[in-house]
DNA sequence: TAATTTAGTTTAAACGTTTAACTAAAGAGG
DNA sequence: CCTCTTTAGTTAAACGTTTAAACTAAATTA
């Protein structure tokens, strides 16, 4: 019986070969566009192709040429499982991004605290990858250890301080600027910034942003205008930093909290301590995470478009892998304010 | 020079052979822990194994043994765009899933118009999958298709006509009739319901919630309670779905309608006309979907786990991969009533 | 002691591709 | 007409595993 009849025939590029009389060989010279066959024997073999509805096994051509087809996406666990869909979000992103460009997306997660000696992403360790992006910051044990396995590295939202790699950034400066400019606008002049994990390049950045516009409009801001000494950027943080601000300084009008956890936190405190608003004081945050809405009253914040970021994320990988450009690239993407009623005219 | 100290070593089975001093094979039964390894051969190897960091190649092992690990995730493509993450959710959740259970998860979209001799996912033609899990309602055309590669199929929130697959499935009935059960426990009796695609199984389960809620507490309704010819349920359908039920019925208090989507359509019909929610027509959806909250008054609904949904479909596959049990599973996610500002005591 | 069983290991083929090296035929140059 | 080059295709090895079958040596049985 031919096995074409059976129920499920899956043919294999011997079939093909048989089926048009020519060798294996030249089936795959064809399926990869080489030069040296003829237009008769490509036609040929295409029109075999087509009838057999043949496609390569992926894992027959993954062992000889060590591409996979895929990329590999790490998180750290706890970007993975809290509840702000940030980092998620730029993993659709990547999907998206890898819908265009022919590849899958494999995810996976790993410690924050993952250090030397911890086991490695298994997509790694079994080569099932051809290229990696890194959403938000992980241990430099990670990166070391994977920089072992030589395959391209794409970082979003953050990078090692070897800044060799191409890497997607949310353009943190300016949004540090636009929501300061924001409270200006609003005749704020009195105005205070709370961040945690200031050596972080983001937050580091989103401070600069706050002090470049402060200088610019020549209003004046010393040390009793910030409090950047938390170990880290979440909501507990923001309720101990803004405690700390006001003791030191009573005059404070307007808050940028460096991201929208501390916010929130901040938002807390104020609510305990009977100070409304945005009407003793306004509040602004940064990432425009989904609990802003149904806070009371919704919060302000810089608004970054995480789809994009996982989107140019795959293209720069894409670019790697297939222009073999070794040239790194930054990108940054753009923020946008928006306004809402934790914020107020004063 | 010995290759194992060059840059990037990577072992394979046969550096593990020849340091153990044993044959490839007997490394191979080692790793699957074949009985017929004798203690001492086992322990050999397996600490050569740990020295060197062997971990056997991803593609070579698929090529003989035909197992990929990896698991398709498979959406219509509208599912996949659109700004409700609802599918995106359940994706998410099978990524939660598959981290349990060693899996990595594909995702590929397909047209919701697909038709026999459309081409089929890449990872179904390129075996690079060893199920699928399928997520919303997709066309017949592409079961029928993906049937032929007999690969295990999961369904969710959605099962074919002959329905003979796993597959995991919101409690619709139970959730038609909480969402009633509320409008009643609020003094509500004249209650309607509008829905689309009424043939689509989790709707005309969701209508018949409403039915059994309605016949058991005795209240009275027939056709004019209802419009369910809309072909979508999607916003502008419930814009005209309750039009068209205002119009046959002005005794209406309230109003049930089978999914968020349509609800937000009805709150936009009932501004345009001066109607106000809730003091004149309480409104009750169906998802939790994000916009809720965000809508004026915030939306009443009835919500679901997608997480679970995703993890439950996953789960479901491996059982059926690793156990090979080929009985089908059935799994109902419990819902859960939401009451915000939409739905008041008469 | 010879025959049989059992345990432990190896041999070798197979999975489906890719690709370097080769060959045969045709065309070019003298 | 001979040699050299080019063109179009084939051969065969390789990628890293798995696994059925074969083998060997020791243990058991008769």
């Amino acid at each position: 019986m031919d096995k074409k009849f059976t129920k499920t025939f899956i043919p294999t590029i011997k079939d093909v070969a048989k089926t048009a009389n020519v060798s294996t060989a030249t089936v795959s010279l064809v399926i990869h566009n080489h030069k040296r066959i003829s237009p008769e024997t490509r036609l040929k073999v295409n029109k075999v192709i087509q009838e057999l509805n043949y496609h390569p096994f992926r894992s027959a051509r993954g062992l000889v040429s060590q591409k996979t087809g895929n990329i590999g996406f790490i998180l750290t666990d706890d970007h993975f499982l809290r509840s702000e869909p940030f980092y998620t979000r730029i993993f659709l992103g990547t999907e998206f991004g890898a819908r265009e460009n022919e590849f899958y997306i494999l995810l996976t997660t790993v410690s924050s605290a993952f250090k030397s000696g911890d086991r490695l992403p298994r997509f790694v360790l079994e080569r099932n990858v051809d290229g990696m992006i890194i959403a938000g910051k992980v241990s430099d044990d990670l990166i070391k250890n994977l920089e072992k396995y030589n395959l391209p590295l794409v970082f979003i939202d953050y990078y090692p301080e070897n800044n060799k790699y191409s890497n997607v950034l949310i353009d943190n400066i300016s949004g540090g600027k636009k929501a300061v400019q924001h409270l200006i606008n609003y005749n704020h002049e009195k105005i205070g910034f709370i961040a945690g994990d200031i050596q972080h390049p983001s937050i580091k950045n989103r401070f600069q942003g706050y002090k470049i516009a402060m200088e610019e409009t020549g209003l004046f801001y010393n040390d009793t205008f910030y409090v950047i000494d938390e170990e880290n950027p979440a909501r507990e943080n923001g309720y101990n930093a803004v405690k700390k601000l006001l003791d030191k300084n009573k005059s404070i009008t307007a808050i940028f909290a460096c991201n929208d956890a501390m916010a929130i936190g901040v938002m807390r405190y104020l609510k305990e301590n009977k100070i409304k608003i945005p009407e003793d004081i306004s509040i602004i945050g940064f990432d425009n995470v989904e609990a802003d809405l149904s806070l009371d009253p919704p919060l302000s914040t810089i608004s970054v478009n995480k789809t994009d970021m996982g989107i140019e994320a795959i293209n720069l990988m894409a670019e790697i892998l297939n222009n073999k450009v070794k040239t790194i690239k930054k990108v940054l993407v753009p923020v946008e304010l928006i306004s809402r009623r934790s914020t107020i005219q004063l």
